[in-house]
DNA sequence: GTCTATAGGCGGATAGAC
DNA sequence: GTCTATCCGCCTATAGAC
């Protein structure tokens, strides 16, 4: 029976996600989500307590999984350029898993409530500090060029949310050649 | 009295941009607008006709900028390299002068009715198709490596997006320096 | 657990006075 | 041109029956 519960709450969770990502957060009503699970609106305050606390579970899943995943890499012994890499695809990885969580997180976060808003943002600074960090050390590991990090840091970081926009599964192309061809444009460049 | 009907919506334009961005076009209603402007959200429908036409004029004010710049680069003499960073460099330009307006355009596009929802698609997919042609006719002048055309385009186009998220003006770094390091990274690369 | 009914609020937009 | 007043619809969320 909680597994019953569980089980629809992950339903609409998905779902939710789904939905944010099209219409966006605002523009989704309980009406629309309740539909789509097949139950009536009022039914689905069983198993959550607010439209917020859909968002807020979405983002913080995220969140928490970027950050976690960047601790490991941190952990490894490697090249900074070898952890780089590997962050890369990762990102890469979990947008391709996740990719209606991932949309949502990215755009909707401003949707969040006070409480919750100013945590995600604290917590996107600190996942932004360490990743350049790793930067900053391989350029004074001489493994990188010396551009200025924050552009460096947030042309990564770009370079991989546009995935969001554009993998759909069953794309021609696979992951292994997508992840490739992102690397290998940051880190070789696009010129010959 | 033509003109002043002009400033005035242009204002109303111009704090709709930045409102949007702030919380989102679905977040923002017509009274926090109005606020913005001091007067009553009755007194702008003498200026506008919906709170649609504003997202509309910003979406393609900023659609069309892009579509005729690129226009003038296609037109003229300098290697497929040399028209892709050129590319680049209005992309961040048009950006930092109208961080806004393009933010809005980014992000809440989605929110456009039918109609123009359709003909934005259109746009940006013909904005996008132009830009792919500059980089496969590049690959096969033998200027650029042979990457997934798909991936090149949509790395490029997101590495010069988040200057939109992060860039404020009077920030520490010049545009000039911005530029330089975002090209650096996309055609030479990070690694050394 | 799911429903019907509905409270209560906010939103876009209009009517019409001044 | 700007205001006040207001319509009307949609929204989140709750109450309470079954």
């Amino acid at each position: 029976m909680s597994t019953k519960k569980s089980k629809k709450l992950d339903l609409i969770l998905e779902e939710a996600a789904k939905l944010f990502r099209q219409k966006g957060f605002a523009g989704t009503s309980m009406r629309d989500l309740a539909e789509r699970i097949g139950i009536d609106a009022a039914s689905m305050y069983h198993y959550i307590s607010s439209k917020d606390e859909l968002l807020r579970t979405i983002c913080f899943n995220i969140s928490n999984t970027y950050i976690s995943q960047l601790a490991e890499i941190e952990q490894t012994e490697a090249t900074y350029a070898e952890k780089l890499k590997a962050l890369v695809r990762l990102h890469i990885r979990i947008m391709i898993a996740k990719s209606a969580e991932v949309s949502v997180t990215n755009n909707d976060w401003k949707y969040l409530a006070e409480d919750s808003l100013s945590r995600f943002k604290e917590q996107r600074k600190k996942y932004e500090r360490g990743v350049a960090a790793l930067l900053e050390k391989g350029v004074a590991a001489g493994e990188f060029q010396a551009v200025n990090t924050s552009v460096a840091l947030f042309t990564i970081l770009s370079a991989v949310r546009w995935v969001e926009l554009w993998w759909r599964p069953g794309r021609e192309i696979s992951t292994e050649e997508l992840e490739n061809s992102i690397i290998t444009i940051l880190f070789k460049g696009l010129e010959k």
